[in-house]
DNA sequence: CTACTATTAGTACCAAGTGTTAGTATCGGA
DNA sequence: TCCGATACTAACACTTGGTACTAATAGTAG
């Protein structure tokens, strides 16, 4: 027994959600109807077809013009930010975050969170980090808060320079000059 | 006067690179020349068609949607360590290491598993990265393997100095240089 | 002049559709 | 039982943005 239209149609929401890539001739063959019915079905729901549907995918990565970078992908929390300008982040360091021997944080990920600061700070939506020169000045161990400061210093073109102070307390552990890579100039988004 | 066929077909890549979504028909009218000319030109440069460029660039977007993971305690493998001189070690790049946007890995990442080499190669129980110069050459994505070789240049008193290069293929894609903290002097383990 | 390159033109074909019209099948109700 | 609505299928012409191929032409170098 065929499924009834209803059925069919709200499980065709699913199916194309689930993969827009599909065609109406194959999900013809899946529903066992004809591609007409399939047809009939987008057009009731308004699906678009396969061609706009990958295009609206496609345009959303690579015109979506907002900002650098979704908040979720940062390595720390930030709590202030100025495009272009300058931006502040925490990091608590946990137990997972440190050399088991000395309980001494690793490197890269006080390294982590200068760098997702310095791509958060740039106002694009393809910002790359091209060269770095760090130091770290004194460990930092487990149940510390590392308040890093990121500021632009210069842009040149297509290249910022952002330079990162990373602090417990009032004591500077780390510091870094980042030189970023933006996919288009300043303010010509 | 028209321009030249290198010249057309250098622009034309660019062209292309810069917008992929850009119809033969418009980039005939922009270098104004036949459809077959630029078509020709498509062929001899292997830029496939433009549903075919769309394609890919919703695909890309489509697979690394909903993934975001914390970093991780192993950054690469290592797969061979003479201490004091070499090591090396690789690293699988994966979803969850690279940009939503564009696939490309997080910088933190393949620092990670150079510092992480930096340190498993200084012969000593606490090893600190003191300082480092890195330099991003080229963006790694999402299913390539970055092969990661350390090489101790020069030992003063505490601090080794550690050169890296990583590579995708034959292609260098990082290069860093660490200067590392030992708590006692060479051979002092 | 000939050989060769670059370019243009034209044809047939394809995928994955749209839009339209027409025909069939089936079920529910007066 | 017949009527009509709903669902489905079919057929045809047309669209976009191409591929693949052939043929013709213009210009230039040897």
């Amino acid at each position: 027994m065929k499924k009834t239209k209803k059925v069919r149609q709200s499980e065709l929401i699913k199916k194309i959600e689930d993969n827009p890539f599909v065609t109406d001739d194959e999900l013809a063959k899946f529903f066992d109807v004809s591609v007409q019915t399939i047809r009939l079905d987008r057009m009731e729901l308004s699906i678009p077809e396969l061609r706009e549907r990958i295009k609206s995918v496609a345009e959303q990565t690579f015109e979506d013009e907002v900002r650098s970078l979704p908040i979720d992908e940062v390595i720390g929390e930030i709590i202030d930010v100025e495009l272009d300008d300058y931006a502040i982040s925490i990091f608590d360091v946990q137990k997972e975050h440190v050399f088991q021997r000395n309980s001494i944080a690793r490197g890269h990920h006080l390294f982590a969170q200068a760098n997702s600061l310095a791509v958060a700070l740039i106002n694009d939506d393809l910002a790359l980090t091209a060269k770095a020169a760090i130091e770290f000045c004194k460990p930092v161990h487990s149940g510390q808060r590392v308040v890093s400061k990121a500021r632009a210093v210069r842009t040149d073109g297509r290249r910022t320079t952002v330079e990162v102070t990373s602090s417990v307390g009032k004591e500077v552990v780390f510091k870094g000059e980042f030189e970023m890579y933006r996919s288009s100039e300043k303010g010509g988004e």
